[in-house]
DNA sequence: GCGATACCCGTGCGGTTGCACGGGTATTTT
DNA sequence: AAAATACCCGTGCAACCGCACGGGTATCGC
């Protein structure tokens, strides 16, 4: 590790912009690094299934308890928990405890382009068309 | 290890629905597996630094060559290059061949809600309020 | 008060993913 | 034609993540 230059294959080699034009522009406007980790972390959040359904479900009632979620969605209790934990953690979801019961509902200030374009019309075009990876497009009995 | 009933935890212990008519509702309308399972693959490819910050390029201008984007967001070809990769496996973007320079685009077939309102929105969101998961909103360059 | 229930929390393991490095191929330049 | 460039692809390592299991705590029924 006495390599002070850089780590392995940098940007070097390619001091020949090909469209300089476009790579100030992209570089100026593009996105910053924190940024993009900001964004990645949210989206890790709805990149999961269990945790992309539990946010579904919530979204179309109220409020659901751990039990019941796991309940409508055919998961286990332990699954379904954990992945209330990190939604929780992360201030996507809050909780109302009524005795030994913990409801569970969306974020007041849950991202709303998040709420209705990624999950709600994602899912809607999923439905419709099954592109993007090839997987097939079961009818839903 | 020979227990016949359930790998763990199940949802047993609650045959008690605290809220039978909301737990019906999001089993019927909530979604199902294999479509969360679709949703949860395409956005883990948006849950990525380095592939957010390339799709983002690629909305700002038309389109770049490998070496380019590197350039631009001052990140390694080799990262840059696995991260293509991965979208072009997805059929996110597709490459013109001109030469030894190979230039990429998003694909035609696009998600429309993903490119507006999940990255664009969110970026512009993060950049004006630093809510959320608690994450210190910094100044922007 | 005592047991049972419903949920939370900490920990270990297996699977997956990202990343860096190697070599290889096609095209352009001299 | 030979060398150099720009990119692709396959592989190994390390880190992260999700999941299952254990125990623990607070509340409700008897």
């Amino acid at each position: 590790m006495d390599e002070p230059t850089d780590g392995g294959h940098s940007a070097a080699g390619h001091d020949h912009p090909v469209d300089p034009t476009r790579v100030a522009h992209a570089r100026s406007r593009g996105l910053s690094a924190e940024d993009a980790g900001w964004l990645a972390g949210t989206l890790s959040l709805l990149a999961d299934p269990v945790r992309a359904r539990i946010l579904y479900a919530l979204d179309l009632v109220e409020e659901l308890c751990v039990g019941d979620i796991a309940l409508a969605l055919d998961a286990t209790v332990d699954s379904v928990g954990y992945g209330l934990r990190l939604l929780r953690t992360a201030g996507l979801v809050t909780t109302r405890k009524q005795g030994r019961v913990v409801y569970y509902r969306l974020a007041a200030d849950f991202p709303e382009p998040l709420r209705d374009h990624c999950l709600r019309r994602l899912v809607t075009m999923s439905r419709a068309t099954g592109d993007g990876d090839g997987h097939d497009s079961n009818l839903s009995e």
